[in-house]
DNA sequence: TTTAGACCTGC
DNA sequence: CAGGTCTAA
């Protein structure tokens, strides 16, 4: 199945951005293409001339639709990019980066993905996922790929803190359980923090066990559709730093967001993508 | 209100 | 040390 688009969009770049963790580079006859799983389904999507395709293990036009949303292939990136070009270094990393997107992902998953994500690394985090998916998911297979569903909040509740202790989470472990048995309650409603105002969802996000700030960001931009969260990291303190704030070495991480958002406004999050993307690589 | 330290595990 | 959070003082 092929999926058409016209605004910029960069599959590699939006892919291994850091930001999802569930996606495997592949090769096949010399192509490269990214195998994952969304919902109850393996994906496999390339892209070619403007062109992405979508393979899928169950081939139905919800899944391409599905896809559309989670790329947001509807987002005018141009718009953005007008909108947070306001000096020369980041329209360097727009310009390098061209294309990079910021995803629409389930934000059960993703709460439970970055709250795994402290004082951790991308590699850990993205075993750590898999390893929660394949203990406590469903089975899929497609084209010899084998993988598995993220589990419910309801079924994850049920588990115990050593099971996860055992799957190797480490300290995040009661984090997770706790945010499965709240979520799993319904204490919280996490797509309800679509419809409401940023600092409310931050709010109510910030009220889990394993989630700061810059977690609570992370989830509000990468799945909630929060376009002003700003997640701090060591990363975009360093290059707030170096470029743009005079910032004292134990400034208050939520000032320095504060200070960020009020430069970029609306589209902070895409700031904070590009320069953090930027800078990380730069160390690389 | 602000600030060190601890916290699992693996490269 | 690593893309933080929690807690005690």
């Amino acid at each position: 199945m092929l999926i058409n688009y016209t605004s910029p969009f960069d599959l590699q770049y939006t892919l291994e951005s850091g930001q999802s963790f569930r996606w495997i580079k592949e090769y096949l006859d010399d192509e490269l293409f990214y195998q994952g799983v969304i919902g109850n389904d393996i994906i496999c999507l390339s892209q070619k001339h403007n062109t992405i395709k979508l393979e899928s293990s169950s081939n139905s036009e919800s899944i391409k639709n599905h896809i559309i949303d989670y790329l947001k292939l509807d987002e005018n990136l141009d718009e953005v990019y007008r909108y947070i070009s306001k000096d020369i270094y980041i329209n360097s990393a727009i310009e390098k980066y061209r294309g990079m997107k910021i995803l629409r992902q389930d934000p059960w998953e993703c709460l439970i993905s970055f709250i795994c994500s402290s004082n951790s690394n991308i590699k850990r985090i993205s075993k750590n996922i898999e390893d929660i998916s394949i203990e406590y998911g469903n089975k899929i297979t497609f084209n010899g790929f084998e993988r598995y569903s993220f589990p419910s909040a309801k079924m994850l509740s049920n588990t115990t803190e050593q099971k996860l202790r055992n799957l190797g989470l480490g300290f995040r472990a009661p984090y997770v359980l706790e945010a499965a048995k709240i979520i799993a309650l319904e204490q919280i409603n996490l797509k309800k923090l679509r419809s409401i105002n940023y600092e409310e969802a931050l709010d109510i996000l910030i009220k889990i066990p394993g989630v700061g700030d810059k977690v609570a960001n992370c989830v509000l931009l990468f799945s909630l559709d929060q376009t002003e969260a700003f997640p701090v990291d060591v990363w975009i303190q360093r290059v707030l730093k170096e470029k743009y704030f005079n910032i004292q070495e134990k400034t208050n991480i939520i000032k320095v967001r504060m200070k960020a958002q009020k430069y970029f406004r609306k589209h902070a999050g895409y700031a904070n993508q590009y320069l953090f993307h930027n800078r990380r690589l730069f160390k690389l």
